[in-house]
DNA sequence: TATATAGTCAACTAAATGGTTGATAAACAT
DNA sequence: ATGTTTATCAACCATTTAGTTGACTATATA
């Protein structure tokens, strides 16, 4: 009855919020600590209205969160939010090796069968 | 000299190309071993030629890897390229678990010190 | 040779992204 | 009350993305 599964949307939005170098510069700023809008935009040869949008798509990915403070609206890393991304990848990175054995193990087989067949 | 940080933008590709569901669904078939461009194609309702371009996506991102066998494209999972991205996402979520930490220690000893001082 | 199968290339359209400038809101400071 | 700082909203433009259809290449097979 949904229109799209919500947890792809949720993976669309996080993995497309860290396709990007400033937002992934961001992320990297944030992960030593809070910052404000002003602070995180100092860096870039960009409109602060720019990186305004960008710290907006980090914050619909659920990657950072945001609080008041007077006239500031400091930015935080959301906790967990980077794990959910490297869960998801690992779900798939396991399965994969565990398959590349599985193929050296049958390949062992081989070689060993070669080696039976060979003396007859 | 160069124009654009060259890893910065394998991230990019590696990033945008998981920010899709259909690229992520053929990552998760591949992890469970290669498959023809037909039979990755076969499961979504879009022509050939679409997952044909998202194949071509995920190629160029590193993420897989194609062989020839005959008329057959056949696709693998490139092993190592998953690392890198949770490699990326690890080292900003291991900094800021440590600055979390350190925020819980700072709010334990003021808390101590309250306790400290409320007796003056 | 002809024909089917596997896959890509090219041109087109609709929608989303990423940047700009200019106006605006909200909290502070004088 | 007026002005300053912090940040967002709105309109606009250029580029990219994601899908379509139709033509094409290349390998296999009758």
């Amino acid at each position: 009855m949904r229109e799209f599964d919500e947890r792809d949307d949720a993976l669309d939005k996080a993995f497309l919020a860290l396709a990007d170098p400033v937002r992934r510069r961001i992320i990297a700023r944030l992960s030593r600590g809070s910052a404000t809008v002003n602070e995180l935009a100092e860096p870039f040869e960009m409109t602060k209205q720019a990186v305004s949008r960008h710290i907006q798509v980090l914050e619909h990915a659920g990657l950072i969160t945001r609080s008041r403070d007077g006239q500031r609206r400091p930015c935080h890393l959301a906790p967990g939010a980077l794990e959910e991304l490297t869960a998801w990848i690992d779900s798939y990175r396991l399965v994969a090796e565990a398959q590349f054995r599985r193929l050296d193990s049958l390949l062992d087989n081989m070689s060993n069968n070669v080696q039976k067949e060979e003396p007859s």
